[in-house]
DNA sequence: CACTATTTATAAG
DNA sequence: TCTTATAAATAGT
């Protein structure tokens, strides 16, 4: 049986409009290309990796012993240097997110210095109010009279307070104080007055006494 | 002028034994290969890279639009690039910085949280003793009251202290309190007494009063 | 690198 | 995908 065909036609190097022969030709030639270059391989034991894009964005790719391989080596021996590592587009990415990160440690160092320094400053500025109760006890006299002084300071400002709340005249709906209670008048009637007194030393010559009252009546 | 030869002959696909063979077959398969790789590219708008390397380990490439191109366009879209990338040496070594960083962060920032954390506990559980005064600026008539309480506590622990010192007889060397005097009996009179009182509120109905005595005499 | 005789790849059906 | 006629590639010189 004899089938009349034209045979193999010539044809021009240039982009095949027609989309269906354009698909076909895709197709047989990328094989072709692929078992060419599998045959160079086999032949001349080459390595061999190859890339192709469809038109369709479609990837293809062979390589010989295996693709990955060849990339390596290609990347190996040719992109030792930062410089070309860095024109990768994802290399590039992971730079950027390195700089953040690099960029986001100094912020955090640099916070975690100055809470230092302001932590160092509240140790020596504000030792007096600091809440670990037995700091007062690797203290001097003159570091104790600085304290009573500070504590002398404090006072006012409680006092300060207190007077402020009165002046309002009245109480939160939440207070909850058993000893606090209104005058005729409505007004709270808060009054501190509790003696403490403690005499101590050797021989009668020490004689620390200060007055500490707290009375809610 | 008639030549006479055998023509193209059959040949198996296998490794080629003939050295000076193979270097040509390998150059004449190989400059094959790279132009049936560009007629794909103009005949069907596909994109293709090649990496060759010769059995002597001479590398070859060919690309379009350009071999680069290519490669950073298959790095791009594959999800697999960045471990390739990461296979090159001296990203690893870029990587380990990297590593370095992040792990330095990651503690920078731990030690961060933990000094925030340590200062909001003292803000709570020592809020009494934070050297910030105005923070009775906001506390009710309730927490005042644990205010006093807290400052009696610690008057208590700086009697103690003062009685320490005391028992102990004497001054350190350095000390240097104009107003302390030795007795007859050579030890250190410390009399804290001095009254401040404040008397606030309206209608007489507020009366907050307490001594607050420092007198070193 | 050039020449052929032949094999191989592939355009069109 | 398969076939066929022909173009293209190439082994050996």
């Amino acid at each position: 049986k004899k089938k009349i065909t034209r045979g193999r036609q010539k044809i021009q190097i240039k982009k095949l409009e027609d989309k269906n022969s354009l698909q076909v030709t895709f197709s047989k030639r990328r094989s072709g290309l692929f078992s060419k270059a599998m045959e160079l391989c086999v032949l001349c034991g080459a390595e061999v990796g190859i890339i192709v894009f469809s038109p369709n964005g479609k990837i293809f790719l062979a390589g010989h012993p295996d693709f990955d391989k060849i990339l390596n080596r290609y990347l190996d021996q040719n992109h030792s240097s930062l410089d070309e590592v860095n024109t990768i587009p994802c290399v590039q990415q992971h730079n950027k997110e390195y700089e953040d990160a690099m960029q986001e440690l100094e912020k955090e160092k640099k916070r975690g210095k100055m809470i230092e320094e302001e932590k160092k400053k509240n140790k020596s500025n504000g030792r007096f109010w600091w809440q670990e109760g037995n700091i007062i006890d690797d203290m001097g006299i003159e570091e104790l009279e600085e304290y009573l002084k500070a504590m002398k300071k404090l006072k006012g400002k409680v006092e300060m307070r207190v007077n402020e709340i009165m002046m309002n005249g009245y109480l939160a709906p939440n207070m909850n104080l058993e000893n606090n209670h209104r005058d005729a008048f409505g007004n709270i009637n808060v009054n501190v007055n509790e003696d403490i007194s403690v005499s101590g030393g050797i021989d009668g010559g020490v004689d620390f006494d200060f007055g500490f009252d707290e009375h809610f009546n």
